[in-house]
DNA sequence: CGGGAGATGGGCT
DNA sequence: GCCCATCTCCCGA
């Protein structure tokens, strides 16, 4: 399953191969690792942009205090139960919004958070969007600046994947990921499940003092 | 550089 | 009324 049109505009390497529904109704540890090295696109009005995710965190149901979903369905987190592919945003501090992708099947409550994503296209228009930044490494180097950067709110909330405004895409060219495995970050509850994960050594992923406390590293 | 305070408003008890 | 899957700025070293 190539699209052209995407392929055509983005010039990612390799073919743009869209991930299949299935993908993202495996278990949600397996989702947020194989996650890392895949391209989210985001289709705008007159163009894309697009980052190779680096970051992410498991969030899993009913067996994670840390959960959204973890006590019960309300108005906020019912995208989570919903079957896996779709896209969960919700609003947090006040000020910014979080965009996980729903993972497993229908009932789970569990999803996975893309905290981190390396800019790859559209650039200019990340930038627009947050002037004050001055690197580039600080676009998209945590779950709210990355929503920030790509006009992520809660418009999105419950669309699917792949089906009009959000695109992940592998690069089938086969790559092998180190991945960093730790606590997550920002929980009390929970905090000290190993369910974050991050690319070795990438400049993009987000700065926090738990990078250093590593649980263990894994190649996929 | 690393750590901490403050901003800010929706969600849930 | 308290909590919160964060960010930015400002401080001191």
């Amino acid at each position: 399953m190539v699209n052209r049109e995407l392929r055509a505009k983005e010039g990612v390497p390799g073919k743009y191969e869209i991930l299949p529904r299935e993908f993202f109704f495996k278990d949600t540890m397996t989702v947020a690792k194989e996650l890392l090295g895949k391209y989210l696109i985001k289709k705008e009005k007159n163009y894309y942009i697009s980052g190779r995710i680096v970051e992410t965190e498991a969030y899993l149901g009913d067996n994670d205090p840390a959960c959204h979903a973890y006590r019960s369905i309300t108005p906020r987190n019912s995208v989570m139960f919903e079957d896996g592919g779709k896209i969960y945003v919700y609003f947090i501090y006040g000020n910014y919004y979080c965009f996980n992708i729903v993972t497993e099947r229908k009932g789970s409550g569990s999803a996975v958070l893309i905290r981190a994503v390396e800019p790859y296209s559209g650039l200019n228009y990340m930038k627009k969007r947050r002037p004050e930044v001055r690197s580039v490494y600080d676009l998209t180097n945590g779950p709210a600046k990355f929503c920030l950067a790509f006009g992520i709110d809660r418009r999105y909330n419950g669309m699917k994947l792949n089906n009009g405004n959000f695109f992940i895409v592998k690069n089938p060219s086969a790559e092998r990921i180190n991945i960093v495995i730790t606590r997550r970050i920002g929980l009390k509850e929970g905090a000290d499940y190993p369910y974050r994960f991050f690319i070795k050594n990438n400049p993009f992923v987000s700065n926090h003092r738990l990078n250093k406390e590593i649980i263990s590293e894994i190649i996929v």
